[in-house]
DNA sequence: GCGAGGTGAGGGAGCGCTCCCTCAAAGGAG
DNA sequence: CTCCTTTGAGGGAGCGCTCCCTCACCTCGC
């Protein structure tokens, strides 16, 4: 039951371990006649060439690593939008020809073993997705002196990044429910040690200071619960508000709880808007207005950026534009 | 900036190859001063062992695929419960000291390459999560001669799988709709073709045979739109129908939507109950009772499998139990 | 004091592949 | 007909590691 080698397929087709590899290797310098009787051998001895020691001696591996850093309890890959990330990656590493290897850094031990594993010269590439632009692991793994990209803005240098326009997209929000006439504009913020709470709180702000008018910030960290809360405590300091900007739809979604509760009507009373337009972003009723971030495009401009950073080609950072989806809920 | 190799480390500290290697795996018949100044090169020089030679030689990679096979579409990885079966598989395989290759197969052409993959010997093992029981992945892996575990029950021989009691769990959700004095159950079913909505129908279809009522079915396809239609064609087929226990939570959401518009109040004049306790469906009012589903469980359950299996150890299926989830819709 | 047994280091083959180099054969030019 | 170029096959080194085997040395028993 032991698998053939390049060795036992030369001897059966006849002609030199070269010639077969040259073969398995799609090479041109090759007689057809030599490449038919090569194929033929392979096909009957199912043959199909060890990786390891192929990897080996190309010091290639075909293979990139996706590398989430999070905290156990998963910000990140609790997200509803984890799965379509990944979907995205997996599916343009297929037509590039490449593989996925899926490392979750969750601990200090962990992140130790990613960068052994990643030292190891088990990939050619690392597509980095860490919340923290603190995270010490983008410029690790950068040191390592393989080529890195990171799914988000990342401090370190020399990092290339993908980027969502946060503030754009929370100004896009903001605006939105300016037009709609709204006086006393809220916001419930995400945790702002990370990138994506900050950028999309200052989007508010600025836009909001742009028109004269006052901040309205209840802090949240990005769960449904804290959204829940954020929102009670909005509505006992400032029961005259008529709309809330919610940096992430977990959030919005428990505010429309608290507000359904407090009796306020959606949007009559209180318009709601809510960021990333997750699945359950329609799901709820009213169903709710959100800034899209096109997780799946940014994945796949993530992925490319890799591979022509692999291939030495340009690596400039790379920012999503978003757009906003008007549903019920305001 | 080329990476030392072990003769490198080996010359520094003064030693052969051997007693390097002997340090580096940890095998225990070195002095402990060879130890410490092999230890220390290592340390100076950041050698880090070269996976693809190792592979080479040991025949293992400690690296094992989770091969998704699913159509574009996505009936699997669009799933919310995606998510947490990797995470779940992640953190098994972490603690194992194992690595994860994801693979989606959405293709003829992308089975192959997972099928080359396979044969490439890059992996010890394969988790398989195919939904359709048909699906001739399990079979062309497993003659591969690999170790090969399937997440769902599986029409292949000799392939050790973890599979959920579906219809346990349907039966579940019958009995305790019974138990609040429904008198006309529907049920919504997934697509037919696999075996979860096969079995959860199945497990309908007997409780209620035992209690002498009569089944009404209406078709969905696991997607949420089918569940909202599906709603709309059972109450104009049986208006006096006063529960519905639909095949998965999407299709229940639907539901709930269908009877909102239509006007029935849920759990007043319809009770619903849903299947597999997704995320969303503690979100939707009024929150959805459901069957929980424990894919972390069984994730973390087909892993041990898996590992158990690569060493040689006992393979049996094992079912996973459910509980039921009551909430505010039944 | 000497041989047997045990402990632990070193030497080196070989895992399966690629790729450089050599060389044979064929073809074309003078 | 000879010489040179071109084309394409074969030989073999070597990628970095493990693991078997050998062998030196030490300890202990008689």
């Amino acid at each position: 039951m032991k698998r053939p080698t390049l060795e036992v397929v030369a001897a059966r087709a006849g002609v030199s371990k070269s010639s077969v590899s040259r073969v398995i290797n799609g090479e041109t310098t090759v007689a057809p006649q030599i490449r038919d009787v090569v194929m033929q051998a392979v096909h009957e001895l199912g043959y199909v060439p060890n990786g390891a020691a192929r990897n080996l001696v190309t010091r290639r591996t075909d293979t990139l690593a996706v590398v989430v850093s999070d905290p156990p309890q998963g910000v990140v890959s609790d997200d509803p939008l984890f799965s379509a990330v990944v979907r995205a990656v997996s599916r343009e590493l297929e037509t590039a020809g490449k593989r996925l290897v899926l490392m979750l850094a969750e601990s200090d031990q962990s992140r130790t073993r990613v960068e052994q594993y990643i030292a190891g010269a088990h990939v050619d590439g690392v597509l980095l997705v860490a919340l923290h632009g603190t995270d010490p692991l983008p410029a690790a793994l950068a040191r390592q002196g393989l080529p890195v990209v990171s799914f988000n803005r990342t401090s370190a240098q020399d990092v290339p990044y993908v980027a969502l326009d946060n503030a754009g997209g929370a100004a896009l929000a903001v605006r939105h429910l300016l037009e709609r006439g709204r006086r006393r504009i809220a916001t419930i913020t995400g945790p702002l040690e990370l990138h994506e709470a900050r950028e999309r709180l200052d989007g508010y702000r600025h836009t909001l200071r742009d028109t004269g008018r006052r901040s309205i910030v209840a802090l949240g960290d990005f769960t449904r619960a804290s959204g829940a809360e954020a929102m009670r405590q909005l509505l006992e300091d400032d029961p005259d508000l008529d709309a809330v900007f919610a940096a992430n739809d977990l959030m919005a979604i428990g505010a429309l709880r608290t507000l359904h509760q407090a009796g306020r009507r959606v949007p009559e009373d209180v318009a709601i808007v809510g960021f990333d337009d997750i699945e359950a972003a329609s799901y709820t009723t009213p169903a709710l207005t959100s800034v899209s971030s096109p997780m799946a495009d940014q994945a796949t401009a993530a992925v490319h950026l890799l591979l022509s950073l692999i291939d030495g080609g340009p690596t400039d950072p790379v920012i999503m534009p978003n757009e906003l989806v008007v549903r019920e809920s305001s």
